[in-house]
RNA sequence: GGUCGCAUGGUCUAGUUGGUUAGGACGCCUGCCUGUCACGCAGGAGAUCGCGGGUUCGAGCCCCGCUGUGACCGCCA
């Protein structure tokens, strides 16, 4: 029995046709002499009819259970009207079985396959080829699909070239924790897998290549969240001679195109807006705002600092900000329970507590109100209007920041008030800083990576005794709906340049080399201006197929322990492969 | 590294003030059924209440520890 077609497929173009189908039982109705299977493969559901005009189908049919493997050849034939069933794509018509046979049984699954399935996540990641057989899952990893080929189209159609780099390469200081990989032949000694392929694609551009494209695997050794796992793809660009606006228009029609093929949206490039990195912050609190979103954040430090609640005035004489979100309907929607439950919930930003007010009628009304009775300048410079609620933040700014930020995102998905009408809000956040404090490592860490270019007029700032805070890098990020896609720079090509980066970062002269001679010495070979981006395919594909974890989007993940449920990888290896690469571990079990 | 939550038949869950024959739904098995599509009807099997310790006459429930797991903070150039 030789498939003809598949069973999601069959509608009424196929009437009167005899075809043979292949799949999965998704469920059997039987009524004695009479037996419906649903029968799924990944196109989608048929319904099949058994009955005694063909007793042998039927007694196969007898047999079958959900998730068996079945093949059958039958007719196809219309429903009466009244039994057409408009859930599925295939629903007016049936196949009547007339050969039916088991290609293979199967153990009744630890869940049921199908969409929203209520098993825990352990289990449906233990079972992953089971979980992988819903309709949703099927779909979420044929949208990533999509959006490889289409960029690989894109990019072939822009005379970029596709090259692979190594996966066992060399550890770096700098950035996220490697994962590492211990050599054999030199014990003691380990490759890192990739943290990206950042290097080499700028020696790429160093050989002449002009441009790269490749759909690369990076590795990072960090905890995980729900939009990042430890290892995941990036659609990795890099281009000679280009200036960051000409590479943020490369990406725009990249974008488009991909949006265009993959969800079948027509992007407006031209209505991406484009933030600093200081405009993001002050409005939104956040590097990576969603602009889905409407009300913003109002500084009126300026409003509160005199005024007789003390913990604003005194937020803003000990130099911090006093800001606020006005949510347009809160006021009726939030109870002071919920609020305290919000309050408590921001604590781990670092807040000590939530001051709100509630805007009616009659003016403002809540616990502070009493400090205001004036309201009207706090109601003007918060953009506040009747039915709407204040939420406070006051102290240093980066926890005013992170508060605000979460307490905007939180109130808009409980009122519903993410713009429909606007469901891809990308936007690009330029100027970053080129340095930031890390207080582990107790010196300045470069905020995106250390062949990041400065902008011209803040090359001075690496000198020594200049304050490096001060310096702004030309890098930009592209952000969808709140996340994160990608990050992009123009890079340092002039070794000159490089080696001031260095220095300023605390490497001497010598471990620089150590760390990235190999790129020090290409650059003294005259290598070209050169910057590119990073577009992270993952979170992309989570955001196209509607999803709000990153494991919906990849077939075998791992779960926020970094663990692989499934496989169970990481394991304990066999001592004789640890001897053979001269390791030995410290636990003792 | 830290914070908060969760863990009860195959699955999802209820379980009150500590005393229950540990309840339900789905699934599974058997039988009946020719128009179902969340089929129906009748019957049945299926639980060391995550693990270890403690309190108590008595623990699914209270306490401590552990394990697993989810979200978040730190971290993620």
């Amino acid at each position: 029995m030789k498939r003809t077609t598949y069973a999601g497929l069959i509608d009424e173009k196929y009437l009167g046709q005899t075809v043979t189908l292949s799949g999965w039982v998704q469920k059997r109705r039987n009524f004695g002499d009479l037996i419906f299977v649903d029968l799924r493969d990944r196109e989608g559901i048929v319904q099949l009819t058994f009955n005694v005009t063909n007793q042998a189908a039927l007694s196969v049919a007898e047999e079958m259970r959900n998730e068996f493997v079945i093949a059958i050849t039958g007719q196809v034939v219309s429903r009466d009207p009244n039994q057409v069933n408009n859930k599925i794509q295939s629903g007016a018509v049936e196949v009547n079985v007339t050969d039916a046979k088991i290609l293979a049984t199967s153990k009744t699954p630890p869940f049921y396959i199908e969409d929203g399935v209520n098993a825990n996540e352990e289990l449906k990641l233990q079972y992953r080829y089971l979980d992988l057989r819903r309709p949703e899952m099927q779909k979420n990893l044929r949208v990533r699909s999509k959006i490889m080929s289409s960029a690989i189209h894109f990019m072939d159609q822009n005379d970029f070239i596709n090259i692979e780099t190594p996966i066992l390469a060399k550890s770096t200081p700098e950035g996220a924790r490697d994962y590492l990989v211990p050599s054999r032949i030199f014990p003691g000694s380990f490759y890192a897998l990739p943290q990206s392929p950042q290097l080499f694609k700028q020696l790429l551009m160093g050989a002449g290549f002009d441009r790269y494209f490749q759909i690369a695997r990076a590795f990072r050794d960090e905890d995980l969240r729900g939009d990042r796992q430890p290892e995941f793809t990036q659609m990795d660009v890099e281009t000679s001679f280009m200036s960051a606006d000409e590479i943020r228009g490369l990406v725009n029609n990249w974008v488009k195109a991909m949006m265009h093929d993959v969800v079948d949206f027509d992007l407006d490039t031209a209505t991406i807006p484009t933030l600093t990195w200081q405009e993001s912050m002050d409005r939104f609190g956040t590097d990576k705002p969603d602009l889905r979103i409407a009300y913003e954040l109002k500084d009126l430090s300026e409003v509160v600092k005199n005024s007789e609640f003390g913990v604003f005035s005194k937020a803003v004489n000990a130099g911090g900000v006093v800001k606020a979100i006005a949510v347009p309907g809160g006021a009726d929607h939030y109870s002071r329970k919920d609020i305290d439950k919000m309050a408590q919930y921001i604590e781990r930003f670092g807040a000590k507590g939530l001051a709100w007010l509630k805007v009616t009628d009659d003016g403002l009304t809540g616990p502070i109100a009493k400090f205001f009775p004036e309201g009207e300048e706090l109601i003007a410079s918060s953009g506040a209007a009747v039915g709407d609620l204040l939420l406070f933040g006051a102290g240093r700014v980066d926890i005013v920041a992170a508060t605000l930020d979460y307490l905007r995102r939180q109130t808009a998905k409980d009122l519903a008030l993410i713009d429909q009408e606007n469901p891809w809000a990308f936007a690009w956040i330029v100027d970053w800083p080129l340095f930031e404090y890390s207080e582990d490592f107790d010196r300045w860490i470069a905020a995106h990576h250390p062949f990041t270019m400065p902008n011209e007029e803040d090359l001075h700032y690496l000198n020594e005794g200049e304050d490096p805070h001060q310096a702004h890098a030309q890098s930009y990020d592209l952000v969808l709906n709140g996340y994160e896609l990608g990050s992009g720079s123009i890079r340092i090509h002039s070794m000159e340049i490089q080696e001031k980066m260095l220095k300023a970062l605390g490497f001497t002269p010598e471990s620089a080399h150590e760390a990235f001679g190999f790129l020090l010495d290409g650059m003294a070979y005259g290598f070209p201006p050169m910057g590119g981006i990073a577009l992270g395919l993952d979170r992309l594909a989570m955001l196209l197929a509607g999803q709000e974890n990153i494991r919906e989007v990849i077939a075998f993940p791992k779960n926020s322990r970094a663990t692989e449920p499934m496989t169970e990888a990481p394991t304990r290896v066999d001592g004789k492969q640890l001897n053979d690469l001269g390791l030995f571990t410290t636990e003792s079990k």
